[in-house]
Parts: C-alpha cells; sequence; structure tokens
RNA sequence: GGAGAAUUGGGUGAGCGGUUGAAACCACAUCCCUGCUAAGGAUGCGUAGGAGUAAUCCUACCGAGAGUUCGAAUCUCUCAUUCUCCA
C-alpha cells in the first residue's frame, strides 16, 4: 500500500510519481480528503470515548460511595448515543479509504524509465551471443513433440487448455532444472523453503494480487483459499504481521512450488507450446531486508538469476521495465529474457521486482530499528521460471535432426 | 464424528465486571555496587493511531468477530487454533 500519510504531507510529489504509472490524478485528491477526513472522524470518536471512560470511571466511584447516579446515567446514556453515530461514520470512511488504497499501485521509482508497454522498456545488457545455425532452427512445440518430452493435446485431455503433460527426459529436465536452480540460489546464501500452494485472501492482499486481480486466481470452492500464481505469495508473507529483530535481517529465500494463472487477459496469446500455461514450475526468491540494502541485494537477485542462464549456456538479455509494463506492487522491475532461436526473439524467462515497502505496509512487516518498528523492504524475483527455462534449452541446444543435447551443468542431476 | 478444557505482553504465568495496559518471575536494556568469569541493588522494558516544541496526554488492542453493560481480559454467542478423553 502506499504511505498515505506521505500522500497527505507531499501530495504533489507523489501524485506526480503515480499518474506516471496512469493513476488517476482527482482519484488521488479524494483519496486525500478522504484520509483527511477520517482524521478528523477519528478524533471526534476518540473526544468521546475518552469523556464516555471517564464518566464510566466516575460511576464506579459513585456507586462505591453510595452516591446517587441518576443524572450521570443520563449523561452517559445520551454520550453512548453520539458515540455510536460517531462511530458508524468512522467505520464507514475507513472501509472507503482502505478499499480504495489499496487499489492504488505502488510509485514507481524516479528511475523507471515511462513507456506504454514491453516495447518501451530498456535493454540494459546482453549476456552471451546466440548461436548461429545452419539450418532453420524448430520451435520448442514441435521439438517437444517429435522427442516425445511434451504432450499438449494430452494435458488438454486431462485438464484444460494451457495444461500439459511432460513424459521421459522433458519431465526428468524439469525435475533436475529445479534441483539444480535450488542449490545454485543456495550456494547464494538463500534458504530453500517449501510453501502451501494454497493461500488465503490476506496473503494476497498482502502482496498486492488481491483486490485488484481475482480474475486471474484460481479459487477453491466453497472456501477463501486460492492456488498460488507465485511463491511469491507464501514466501513475503510468511512474516506476515510480525516485527523482526534488526539481526535477522536480511531473510534471503527460494522456494520451487507449482504455480496457477487464470492468463485472464491473454486470450489468443502464446496459445501453443508452454510458454504460458495455466500451471507451470517455478523456483523463485524472495527476500525481507532493511530499506538501505535493497538496492544490493536486488542485483544480487538479478545476477543470480542471469548466472543460472549462464551456467545453462543460454544467451539472454536484461531488461528494465519501463512505467506501462511495470507490475503493481513493484516500485522497479528488472526482467530476463531468453534467447529462443526457434520464435527468433528474446522472452521473458524471469522478473525480479524491488516493491520496497509497498508490500510490507499491507502484510504488515516491519523490523526493530533500535527502538523503532520500520516497515522493511520485499523484493521478489523468479529464478527462474521452470517451462520456460526447458524450452529454452530445447530451442538453443537443438540439433539439425531434431534431437537435443543435454546441457553441461545439469548432466550430474540426471546420472549422466 | 462426539464430549470437555484451553488461548493473556519476548518467555513462564496471575488476574473478584470498575484507577488492570494488565501482578509476579525469567529474559532483555541502562545505571549503581563489587577487583574479578558470579552475586546483589535501582530503574526501564508491548503495539498502533492521534494531540503537543517537549515533559506528557488521549484512543484502541489480553486468539478473531459480534453482543450484554454506564463500564468487559473478566459475562453471552459465533468462528479459528491447540490439548485431553470417547468412538
Amino acid at each position: 500500500m502506499i504511505d498515505l500519510k506521505l500522500l497527505q504531507k507531499d501530495f504533489d510529489t507523489m501524485s506526480a510519481k503515480l499518474m506516471r504509472k496512469g493513476v488517476n490524478a482527482s482519484l488521488l485528491k479524494d483519496l486525500k480528503t478522504k484520509s483527511e477526513a477520517l482524521k478528523v472522524a477519528k478524533q471526534n470518536f476518540e473526544t468521546l470515548q475518552a469523556l464516555q471512560n471517564s464518566m464510566s470511571k466516575e460511576f464506579g466511584i459513585y456507586k462505591r460511595e453510595g452516591k446517587d447516579i441518576g443524572e450521570l446515567k443520563a449523561k452517559v446514556d445520551a454520550n453512548k448515543i453520539e458515540i455510536t453515530k460517531v462511530l458508524d461514520i468512522q467505520r464507514q470512511k475507513q472501509e472507503e479509504l482502505e478499499s480504495m488504497a489499496m487499489a492504488i499501485p505502488n510509485v514507481p521509482d524516479d528511475t523507471v524509465p515511462d513507456g506504454e508497454d514491453d516495447n518501451d522498456n530498456i535493454e540494459l545488457n546482453k549476456v552471451l551471443i546466440p548461436k548461429e545455425f545452419s539450418f532453420t532452427p524448430k520451435e520448442h512445440w514441435e521439438l517437444a513433440e517429435e522427442n516425445g518430452w511434451i504432450d499438449f493435446e494430452r494435458g488438454v485431455k486431462l485438464a484444460t487448455s494451457r495444461f500439459s503433460v511432460s513424459f521421459g527426459m522433458g519431465a526428468k529436465l524439469e525435475r533436475a532444472l529445479i534441483n539444480f536452480m535450488l542449490n545454485f540460489n543456495a550456494a547464494r546464501g538463500f534458504e530453500e523453503v517449501s510453501v502451501p500452494s494454497l493461500v488465503n485472501r490476506t496473503a494476497l492482499e498482502g502482496t498486492g494480487q488481491l483486490p485488484k486481480f481475482e480474475d486471474d486466481l484460481y479459487k477453491m470452492q466453497g472456501q477463501e483459499l486460492f492456488l498460488i500464481p507465485t511463491a511469491e505469495v507464501p514466501l513475503t508473507n510468511i512474516y506476515q504481521d510480525e516485527i523482526l529483530a534488526s539481526n535477522e535481517l536480511p531473510k534471503k529465500m527460494t522456494a520451487y512450488t507449482s504455480c496457477f494463472r487464470k492468463e485472464a487477459g491473454a486470450a489468443g496469446r502464446d496459445t501453443r507450446g508452454m510458454i504460458r500455461q495455466h500451471q507451470f514450475h517455478k523456483v523463485e526468491l524472495v527476500v525481507l531486508c532493511k530499506p538501505d540494502e535493497s538496492e544490493v541485494i536486488f542485483k544480487d537477485m538479478v545476477s543470480c538469476a542471469s548466472d543460472i542462464l549462464t551456467a545453462l549456456k543460454l544467451p539472454h538479455r536484461i531488461v528494465n521495465l519501463c512505467t506501462g509494463d511495470l507490475g503493481f506492487s513493484a516500485a522497479h522491475t528488472t526482467d530476463i529474457e531468453v534467447w529462443l532461436p526457434g520464435q527468433n526473439q528474446y522472452r521473458e524467462i524471469s522478473s525480479i521486482s524491488n516493491t520496497r515497502e509497498f508490500q510490507a505496509r499491507r502484510a504488515k512487516i516491519r523490523y526493530k530499528d533500535g527502538k523503532k518498528n520500520l516497515f522493511l523492504n520485499t523484493l521478489n524475483g523468479s529464478s527462474l521460471a521452470v517451462g520456460r527455462t526447458l524450452l529454452a534449452i530445447m530451442e538453443n541446444y537443438q540439433n539439425e535432426d531434431g534431437s537435443i543435447d543435454i546441457p553441461e551443468v545439469l548432466k550430474p542431476y540426471l546420472g549422466r
């Protein structure tokens, strides 16, 4: 959540920043007015409640001393009616404000370039040069089917479109990748964590998927539980509503989970192959840290993900997202795009974001800084999307006869 | 599935419906004492919001939510979790 106090204090700066992300200015003005009104309403209530409390105290004394309480009781009763009224108003204002504020995205950093969509993202650098093929490289779905690694049609039979089944080396490679990535991350100081695949509404509100993006989530019937769209949700919310000691920070975590997304807004996009599936495997990085160390850690996370690709000898580039492509919770995001020779383009394989205090404020995750409790910074990043890594391997490691070589670093994981 | 019990501050654990934000102990912090790896003493020690330059004051919070009452940690209801017993 954005800092409403800051919005009140420095409206112009903050609204200017949020407008870059397409937030309506009048909405912000409204939000400011409402939060000020709420403050007044709260003060009203508190004054009356203070009076009520002191009269009630007096009431007790009167009774003990055997004094007549008739007059006092009348006063107290009248005040009580007033309190109920004021409290109603306050609650209503509070609810209104909260539902508004929860739908406002994070303030983008000044370093985020302006832009409409992914065309306006800025390439920071390229790692590894795509190799020249002496033949026309195939797309991954062809290779996957030819090699019997992935069956898309039977996935549809089992569930619906955008599901698939992996067989043999396809399935083994997925598992090898997961293990390789987890070990890689562990060596970089990330603790491996295993988390629930179902989470409640509070958790999703904490990381920002709710209330705005419910359409993209699979929800259990008759229960307020949702399948996680990313491990970021359970990992970040582990410490929801807690105050961490500063010597516990940074918390560097990595987890492998399946991720589930309805892809509601992606009808017709990437319908073939496993670029965009309803269920996919992902190894995630999440860090909770002090604000002053979050940028250093951010860079570590980017290189962690990039280095995995390098270890797999997969050419990729690193891209700074523009305002239009930035997610709801992120203050800034760096994407890693892997080279797909079959598609002849770079495609997103990892997305690393610093949300700064945005999620921490929503999820109430703080740390003790001396005497004070401050919101910490949360960061998340994929390292990597397993399915996309597998398809990148297929396309980059393909031979003319349609066979696929195995990356050296994965061989130990395949008993080779 | 049925019956019962519990849920209090970092921990253990008190708490008659009215100066209880909450005893005590432990832990922790600062200081004092003591020439010594210990002991003793003093003080402090929850969170959030608000008012004030400040000292300080006000409001809310004793698993969650609702209710009774002038007043609830204390009574009632619902839910959650944990434990015990029975199937």
